[in-house]
DNA sequence: TATTGTTATACTCTATAACTATA
DNA sequence: TATAGTTATAGAGTATAACAATA
């Protein structure tokens, strides 16, 4: 079988065996290190009827700033019609509320007090799941993962668009 | 409002501002790094048609080693029910095929050789992405945050199951 | 009887384009 | 005219349960 492209292309690299070729492919990396790890979480969102997106649009508003929809759709990995959608089913349910902003186009929401009691109910209940990760892990490395992390989506976020 | 539960009850953690609070949060970093890498690749499996779960298939079987159904449902993060769509696709494409096993209730597959050449094709053509983030990145930094990645996925599978 | 996949079904998210309202 | 969201629509993945075939 033919081989990767290499920077020069009379030596091109051997495909390795299936496990360790498979693993050296980020983008399937982080996807699988995600399930692995938010396989765990999942539950918890079930019991409150949660979805995952739901659940990532109340954490960031967990703070008390509000956002806009345009921050929403970035920080929370959603796109624009898939927001209105979560952003009207957690409104109908009393948990965000949307407030007035100078720009009539930007749709501003905060958390409601019961929304911020449901989010601090699941950060509660998933406490022990978080702990048992953290420690089986190891606190300084998952630091360290967090932080390449998120310094890999900065770099990359800032690189030249290829379209 | 309330913060998140802290191993004594009555030291209760301050939720810090915004972005701080929620860079803090595992799967939404995972999540985040995925989409702002994975966003780069994307393309190149559209040109070939290929969705990107199909694309995971392909990698998975790339190394030419058939796979059956199961493993393939772990490796590529994929359902049972949408594999059997997926794998249906493939086939009337061309791209695999299945091979014949001792225990015939596996479904068991292998790439073809227009599969082998379309997987190729597409490493070649999206080889300068890769570096790209690569060398922005670091190469020392993305083989620690592989290595972090995969060592996450073996430890967290290991744990005991929650349910 | 347990295991491996497939089928059925409902729901959600993804993705693109067209549209509305506001700046 | 450009921007922020919403609506419309098609398609794919998610998830559960029920089913079929084989071990």
């Amino acid at each position: 079988m033919k081989a990767a492209a290499s920077a020069t292309p009379d030596t091109p690299l051997p495909i390795p065996s299936g496990k360790e070729y498979y693993e050296r492919s980020l983008t399937v990396a982080l996807l699988r290190a995600r399930e692995s790890t938010m396989r765990r979480f999942k539950r918890y969102a079930d019991a409150q009827d949660l979805t995952l997106p739901q659940w990532r649009v109340l954490r960031a508003l967990a703070d008390g700033v509000p956002l806009d929809a345009g921050t929403l759709c970035q920080r929370c990995v959603i796109l624009p019609p898939s927001l209105t959608r979560i952003l009207r089913a957690l409104a109908e349910r009393g948990l965000i509320l949307q407030v007035p902003c100078t720009d009539a186009r930007r749709h501003m929401v905060t958390l409601t007090e019961p929304g911020k009691a449901l989010f601090d109910e699941l950060v509660i209940q998933s406490e022990d799941s978080r702990r048992q990760i953290d420690c089986a892990f190891g606190e300084d490395k998952m630091q360290t993962l967090l932080d390449l992390l998120n310094e890999l989506r900065e770099i990359t976020e800032a690189l030249p668009d290829p379209d």
